[in-house]
This record gives C-alpha cells, sequence and structure tokens, in this order.
DNA sequence: TCTGAGTCAATACA
DNA sequence: TGTATTGACTCAGA
C-alpha cells in the first residue's frame, strides 16, 4: 500500500536533481592526476562550509580526531581558475540538488531542515565564485545568474511555502541542464550524499576501495562502488582519494542513479563496500594517552552512544575504524590497559580522542540520523546558552538538569531552531508520553479525525502503530530515538495552532478525491494515501530518516493472508511458551511439527508474545515478567511433558465448549493429581515447591473442580494475551458495560463452541476481540507492587497478587479486581462467569468464593511478590535465579 | 544467529 | 468506518 506522505510528485523533484546531476556528469572531462588531487581536497571544504557555515568563521577545534581536516592541498594546489570555477558549479549543483531536499518539503512532506545552512552555502558558493570570476576575468556567466536566480526563487518559495513540484531550476540547459527523466532514487543518494558526507566532516575514517573499483567515466552502468562513498576522501595518502575524485563521484551518483533499485537510504546500507581505515595513531599520541583506564573509557563511550543512540556501527566505522562486532567485543569486554598490545591500545586512544571532543558525538549523531552537523551544534550551542533547551551534556545524569516541560522543549525547538525530529528525540530528556496520547486521543475524538488519516499524515505510521501507540504509549525513557520520533510528531503536531485543520482539510481532500474518483469510474479499492502531494499535514515530518518506511507505490501484491493460529495452537503455545520462553531450535522444530505450523512461525509467535508480554509492564517498571535466557532452566524442552499437559488442556478446553465447565474433570485435574507437577515444579515454572504452595496450588485445582473457577476451561477470545494488563489499569474505562459486553462475548463464545463440540485442531476459533474500553495508562507497578494497580482506589491490595510463570500469570482475584472484567485483566486471572483472560497456565479463583480466594492468596510466594518493592525486587531476583516462575 | 525494538498490514469487531 | 489485535518483517546489538 502506498504511504500516505510518499507520494509520487516528489519524483518531479528527484527528477530535476538527477537531470542536474546527469548534466553535471556529461561536462566531465576524465581529470587529471592534479585535478583529481585538487577534486579531493575541495569537496571536504565545501562540506565543511556547508555543513558547518557558522563555524567557519571560528578557528577549527584542533584538538579534535574530528577536526583534521585536509585543506592544504586546495590552498596549495596550483590549478586554474577555470577548473576551480568548474569544480564550484559541480559542487554548487551538488548542495543545490541536497538543498532541494533539505529546503523544501519534499514528497515526503519533509520540512525544511537546514534551509538557512543550504542559503549560505549557496552564497558562500556564490561569494567564492564571484571572487573566481573576478580573479579570472572569465568565469562561467550563467552559473553566476542561475546562482542568484535560483536563491532568489529559493527564497521566494521558502516565503510562499511552494511546494517542490514548483521549484523551477533556471532553464540553462548548458549550465543547469534540462528537465527530462525521472529518477525518484536521487533523493536515496543525496541522503547518502550527505550522510557520507558528514560522516566525512569529522572523518577519521576514509574508504577504503574495493580492488577493482575505479571508474572514470560516466558510462558504467554497473553500480559502483564509488557510488556508495560520495564521501571525500580525508587524507593526501589515501588510495581512494585518486579514485574517486567529485566528478568521479558525481559520474557514480549519476549511475547510481540511473542504475540503482529503490531502496530506502539507511545509514547502514548493506551495500556498504567500504572498510574504515584509519590513520595510525602517531607516536605523539600514543605518549600522550600512555595510560588510559580502559573501563572508564568504554564506560563512558557506552553512555555516550547510548545516550544519543549512536549505533556501535557507525561509532566503530566512523571513529574506531572496526566493525560493529569488534566494537560490541570492546565494549563489553575492555582488556586492562597493561594487558593490550599497541595495536590493542589504539582503539581505545581513539575512544579517549572522541570522549574528549566535545563535538564528536553531535557530529556523530549529526551523521547517524542525517542532521546537518552544524544545526545539530548550533542546537547544542543553544541549549547551552538557553537552558530551556534540552541540557543535552548531562545526560548520564537526567536527575541533575531538570529537564524543561516537554511542551516547552518543543515550542522552543519549533520556533527558534526548527530541529529534526531525531534531533528532539535525541536530545530531549524527558516527555510525559501519557499526557502527549491522551491530549492526541481527546484532539482526535473531538474532531472526529481518525488514527489512519493522523497516523499517515502526521506520524508517518500506520493506523495500527497509531492504536498502539496511542492506547499503550512506553514511558520515554524506555523508547529508543525512533520509538520516541512519533511523540515528538505529536507533541508538534499538539503546538500547532492549525492542528486539527490542516487535519479536517486534509480529510475533505481524500474525501472529494474518493468521490471524484468514484464518480469518474475509476474504480478500485480507496487508496487515500495517494491523495496527499500536497498535504500540509506532511509539514509535521522532518527530512530525518522518517518514520515511515517508503513502500511501494506500485500495484500491491497478492494480498498476504495473515496466519490464524487455532484455539489449540494458541493454547499449545501458551503451554510450550511456559515451560520455555526460549525455545531451542529443536523445541521450535517440535512445536512446528506438532502444530503443524512453519517453525518461522513459531519463531515469530515466541518472540511477539515476550515483546508483548513485556509491553505490558508499563512505565517505567523494571519488572520482568519473562526470565532472560541465561536464566532459564538447564532442562530442556520435555516433548513428553508438554504433550501430557497439552492433552489435559485440550480436555479442559473441550469440556469447557461441552458446557461442562462446573462439573468435575472425569480426568485428573490439571495439577493436583498431575504427575508432571513435580517435574513442572522442578523445572521451576513454579516459585517455590514448599508444601504451602503445593496446598495452594491443590486450592485452584479444588475450585476448578467446583466450578468456582473456569479460568482454566473457558475458551474466550484469544486477544488477551497482551492487553489485559492495560485494561486492569484502565481507572476510566472500567464499567459496567465493559462487564456487559464482555459477558456478552463469553456468552457468544460459549454458544459458539457448543455448536462445535470438537472443533478440528486446526480451526480457526476466533472470538471477540474488541476490548471493552480503550486501555489508559497503566500502572508501572503491575507486577511489583500489585497495590498499586489502581492509582482511583490507591488500594492495598494484599490480596491482589499475580504470579507470572514465564509470562504466564498465576494470581488471585480479589473481589475489587473484577471490575472491569476478566478480559482485561493484567494478569491472567479467571472470574466467576468463566471468562478466562487467558487459556495459559493459569491457576486462579474465582471471585466469589473469599475462603478459597484467601486460601489461595496465602501462597508463600505470593505474599512475598506483594512486598515492598525492594522485596519484590529481591525476590523476584530470587525467582530469576531459580528459573523459576515470576511475577 | 538470536534477540529486542519498532513497525506494517491483515483481520476482526463495534 | 474507525480502532484493536497480532503474525510477520526489518534493523541493530550482542
Amino acid at each position: 500500500m502506498p504511504q500516505f506522505g510518499r507520494p509520487d510528485s516528489g519524483d518531479l523533484n528527484d527528477d530535476r536533481i538527477h537531470h542536474i546531476l546527469t548534466e553535471a556528469s556529461s561536462m566531465i572531462q576524465k581529470p587529471s592526476p592534479q585535478q583529481n588531487n585538487l577534486h579531493n581536497s575541495i569537496p571536504m571544504k565545501h562540506l565543511e562550509d556547508s555543513h558547518s557555515i557558522e563555524d567557519s568563521k571560528s578557528p577549527p577545534n584542533c584538538t579534535s580526531p574530528f577536526s583534521k581536516r585536509n585543506m592544504k592541498k586546495y590552498e596549495n594546489d596550483d590549478i586554474s581558475e577555470e577548473k576551480l570555477q568548474k569544480i564550484y558549479q559541480e559542487e554548487f549543483h551538488k548542495i543545490m540538488a541536497r538543498g532541494q531536499r533539505d529546503t523544501f518539503p519534499n514528497a515526503a512532506g519533509m520540512p525544511p531542515l537546514a534551509d538557512e545552512n543550504i542559503r549560505l552555502a549557496l552564497e558562500m558558493y556564490q561569494r567564492e565564485f564571484s571572487k573566481l570570476q573576478q580573479q579570472s576575468g572569465a568565469g562561467i556567466p550563467n552559473f553566476t545568474n542561475n546562482l542568484t536566480s535560483l536563491l532568489a526563487l529559493q527564497h521566494q518559495q521558502a516565503l510562499n511555502g511552494a511546494s517542490i513540484q514548483d521549484l523551477s531550476i533556471p532553464k540553462d540547459p548548458k549550465q543547469m541542464g534540462k528537465s527530462n527523466g525521472l529518477s525518484s532514487e536521487s533523493d536515496n543518494e543525496n541522503n547518502k550524499d550527505l550522510e557520507e558526507s558528514m560522516r566525512s566532516a569529522f572523518s577519521m575514517v576514509k574508504p577504503k576501495p574495493e580492488p577493482t573499483s575505479t571508474p572514470t567515466t560516466t558510462a558504467s552502468s554497473a553500480p559502483s562502488p564509488i557510488s556508495n562513498t560520495i564521501l571525500p576522501p580525508v587524507t593526501p595518502t589515501d588510495d581512494f582519494s585518486v579514485a574517486a575524485s567529485p566528478l568521479q563521484r558525481m559520474a557514480s551518483i549519476t549511475n547510481s542513479l540511473m542504475s540503482q533499485s529503490p531502496v530506502p537510504s539507511h545509514h547502514s546500507s548493506p551495500q556498504r563496500p567500504l572498510k574504515a581505515v584509519l590513520p595510525p595513531i602517531t607516536q605523539q599520541q600514543f605518549d600522550l594517552y600512555n595510560n588510559l583506564n580502559t573501563e572508564d573509557i568504554v564506560r563512558r563511550v557506552k553512555e555516550a552512544l547510548s545516550q544519543y543512540s549512536i549505533s556501535q556501527r557507525l561509532f566503530g566505522e566512523s571513529v574506531l575504524g572496526l566493525s560493529q562486532g569488534s566494537v560490541s567485543d570492546l565494549l563489553a569486554r575492555p582488556k586492562p590497559w597493561h594487558m593490550l598490545t599497541q595495536k590493542g591500545r589504539e582503539p581505545f586512544i581513539r575512544m579517549k580522542m572522541f570522549l574528549e571532543d566535545d563535538n564528536a558525538v553531535h557530529k556523530l549523531v549529526a551523521s547517524q540520523y542525517k542532521i546537518a552537523p552544524d544545526k545539530l551544534m548550533r542546537t547544542d550551542q543553544k541549549s547551552q546558552n538557553d537552558k530551556k533547551m534540552m541540557p543535552i551534556h548531562s545526560p548520564q545524569h537526567p536527575d541533575t538538569p531538570q529537564p524543561p516541560s516537554s511542551a516547552n522543549v518543543m515550542r522552543n525547538m519549533s520556533q527558534h531552531i526548527s530541529p529534526t525530529v531525531y534531533e528532539m528525540a535525541a536530545l530531549t530528556q524527558d516527555l510525559d508520553t501519557q499526557v502527549i496520547t491522551t491530549k492526541i486521543k481527546e484532539a482526535l475524538l473531538a474532531n472526529n479525525i481518525g488514527q489512519k488519516i493522523f497516523g499517515e499524515a502526521v506520524l508517518g505510521l500506520s493506523q495500527g502503530s497509531v492504536s498502539e501507540l496511542l492506547s499503550k504509549p512506553k514511558p520515554w525513557h524506555m523508547l529508543s530515538i525512533k520509538g520516541r520520533e512519533p511523540f515528538i510528531r505529536m507533541q508538534l503536531w499538539l503546538n500547532d495552532a492549525n492542528n486539527v485543520e490542516r487535519l479536517q482539510l486534509l480529510k475533505n481532500e481524500r474525501r472529494e478525491a474518493i468521490k471524484r474518483r468514484r464518480s469518474t469510474g475509476t474504480g478500485g479499492h480507496d487508496n487515500s494515501s495517494d491523495t496527499s502531494s500536497n498535504d500540509t499535514s506532511e509539514f509535521y515530518h522532518s527530512n530525518s530518516p522518517g518514520p515511515a518506511s517508503v513502500t511501494s507505490q506500485s500495484a500491491p501484491p497478492n494480498k498476504k493472508q495473515r496466519v490464524l493460529f487455532s484455539e489449540e495452537q494458541k493454547e499449545a503455545l501458551r503451554l510450550a511458551f511456559a515451560l520455555d520462553p526460549y525455545p531451542n531450535v529443536q523445541t521450535i522444530e517440535f512445536l512446528a511439527n506438532e502444530l503443524n505450523l512453519s517453525t518461522r512461525t513459531i519463531t515469530n509467535w515466541f518472540h511477539n508474545h515476550r515483546m508483548r508480554l513485556k509491553q505490558q509492564v508499563p512505565h517505567g517498571q523494571p519488572s520482568e515478567p519473562i526470565p532472560s535466557r541465561e536464566n532459564q532452566s538447564g532442562a530442556p524442552f520435555d516433548p513428553v511433558q508438554f504433550r501430557i499437559l497439552l492433552n489435559q488442556r485440550l480436555m479442559e478446553i473441550q469440556k469447557e465448549r461441552m458446557g461442562l465447565g462446573g462439573m468435575a474433570l472425569p480426568y485428573p485435574p490439571y495439577f493436583a493429581a498431575n504427575p508432571n507437577l513435580a517435574a513442572l515444579i522442578g523445572r521451576g515454572l513454579l516459585s517455590g515447591t514448599d508444601a504451602e504452595q503445593l496446598a495452594a496450588l491443590n486450592n485452584a485445582v479444588k475450585e476448578q473442580i467446583m466450578g468456582l473457577d473456569l479460568s482454566m476451561t473457558s475458551l474466550k477470545r484469544d486477544d488477551d494475551d497482551y492487553d489485559d494488563m492495560d485494561q486492569n489499569s484502565d481507572n476510566e474505562g472500567g464499567n459496567d458495560d465493559d462487564n456487559e459486553s464482555l459477558s456478552d462475548s463469553r456468552h457468544n463464545n460459549n454458544n459458539d463452541h457448543g455448536k462445535d463440540m470438537s472443533p478440528p485442531p486446526q480451526a480457526i476459533s476466533r472470538t471477540s476481540r474488541r476490548k471493552p474500553a480503550a486501555p489508559q495508562w497503566v500502572n508501572p507497578l503491575i507486577t511489583m507492587n500489585p497495590g498499586d494497580w489502581r492509582d482511583d482506589t490507591k488500594k492495598n491490595i494484599a490480596d491482589d497478587k499475580e504470579v507470572i510463570i514465564n509470562g504466564v500469570c498465576v494470581m488471585n482475584q480479589s473481589s475489587d479486581f473484577k471490575s472491569d472484567d476478566g478480559d482485561d485483566a493484567n494478569v491472567e486471572q479467571s472470574n466467576d462467569e468463566g471468562d478466562e483472560p487467558d487459556s495459559r497456565l493459569t491457576i486462579a479463583e474465582g471471585n466469589d468464593e473469599d475462603d478459597i480466594k484467601k486460601s489461595f492468596i496465602k501462597k508463600p510466594s505470593i505474599e512475598k511478590a506483594s512486598g515492598e518493592n525492594g522485596d519484590d525486587v529481591k525476590v523476584k531476583k530470587e525467582v530469576d535465579e531459580s528459573n523459576a516462575w515470576e511475577y
């Protein structure tokens, strides 16, 4: 499905960019070695100027490893002005191409990122070019004219807010090229260009060429390694510098634009043919850093990388000249200094230099997120000057500088510096995601704006993603930069005075478009994403890598049908998960065979199940409902045990379907007489093996037999694996209606099941998945402090306890816990209506039998679980270490 | 290679 | 039609 916000219309712009590049490349003559040298050096200056225009007036930071700029060649080389002009012209084209992308809202609705910078860069070019002209008395007349007109046009369009489609490049075929052809990849390449350029801006790394890669003409249609390495070389000794002059690089860009398949641009492009090669550490540097605390360095580096979400890959390649794996190894297990060889000490010296360079981290961030370094630097400087901005210099101690209110931060940022969303995400220390989503929900509801249009236009996300974000927002500190971006966008949207109007406008446009389509009989399904090339709402998008992947605009392939698990399959998977949330390959294959599913599907299910269980631990909860893999029991998954337990479970289900839920089981109860119980406990699936716990279990079994607890015997809707916790903490949503709807749902389910006494194992028995109420802010203390589940009651529900066993909960249920419905318990619970939120291994008790309830909740392990937080942690740790069930 | 994080998009339901 | 769910996918880290 074509993504809203990624319309085709931008191709026109890309077309022009592409054509400029093509024209430029066509002008290229094979450079002499001298030219090569010159070209190798000039872009660096240009990049510095274009990326650090404001910095250009200040002396470079000579202490920085990133400040080693190769300016000498440009300054000293003897070269004709004509060539210089040509080079300037080419670089101008390049900047223009970038400027078009960065300055004007592009097809993806990206707002201006560095319009000022681009303008300054262009002005700089103009100045330089004028100087050249004055010096030489010759020059290229049209160029300056074009430049001037472009600047004027750019300025005017910026003022008018003109869309990219209106951008008219001065028609001078000789210099500027004509508009023809299309290349949607131009933007990608420009992104790469920018990325690589930025990388080079603090280049400690120079790219190493592929052995055979020295294309010298524009004719090559094969992708060249150089096409991926637009960045200029760093040092005069660089082999690559000879091979990749700007002209050649431009030609390669053109070639790659012509030949590349539309691959989304990403900084970690898999086609990277480069290997980082750094200039060696000098003896002076070795002397300077003759004794380093590697652990401390590693710690600080990790903090920096973590704080700014800098990938190890980028760090390794840009700073250390090492692969991601090597970086990981170094950071995880730093050797003490004295144990390192000179070579082994090099990366630590580089890390040290990196840490000592105030700008290095920001440049890396800029590189990672394609933020113009000077922009980021300005942000940084502004933040230092204006305390209302994010205090980014004490990131490791978020409590020291009091972060400003999120709204103020956003307001300041959007008003003053127009940073990218990534910048904001990286630099904002705290944001109340709950408040934001609440406001968003209110706004959408009040103005009848759907999640779909909001997500596509404002967030660049699909409806489903918006739904999850709004209903289950993660706390800020738990979000990666990427995950923070939607919230930044939401806040920006909230700050926009015309936010609703824009969306309403867009909505109407869509409606009109649909009407037109229908009236014209074009038919086809409504692809509401394709109406939006000029959508004002996309203003909220930045030109950061973007929230939404650009999906193909072409006709979607055959709709892929989703796998739908039958209840039996789900039950089996839940059981298997309870036995081992991290199944090994053998287990996965066994399950795949057993359930007639693909191993991939099994893997995905476990993966998703872990993730979604984890998501149920909301807002800042340190609780880990799923034991880490290392904490898993050494005992392998036991297929026999699995089959026995599953068989019993399926019998339970069948019995329930037959409406015999209240009757005594004709077979040994689930646990009480289960010969595998001991094994289950012994495997650490139950926390504790003492008699009391067994007694508690037996109580639970007794309840089942008495029909007081239908948790094991009701097949309910199958969507409650993950959302029930949210529901439980829903302070606003719990009401009678919820219960009613749930009851209805259960009723229907039972009826449905009753009709089919023995559904086939593969039968799809989907039941109601509708939640009775949208989950609201979930209490973070779900597993650690159940007493805080509900802010409204503030009840210390010592009785409300749960035991999550590998994500499967065993809990009691107090009477005040029944309010919402059994459907939304944040742990699997049962109620007297037979609504089992999750038919996974669950031992619960009915609401109506206080005695039984009490007997159950007095399980020692559960009491431990409900203690003070500290106790909780302690107990939890013990549980983890003993591979026992968690709570 | 596995895992977590984030996301898409098919699907179901109100 | 809008929203919630969830299987599957991509990407980065270990």
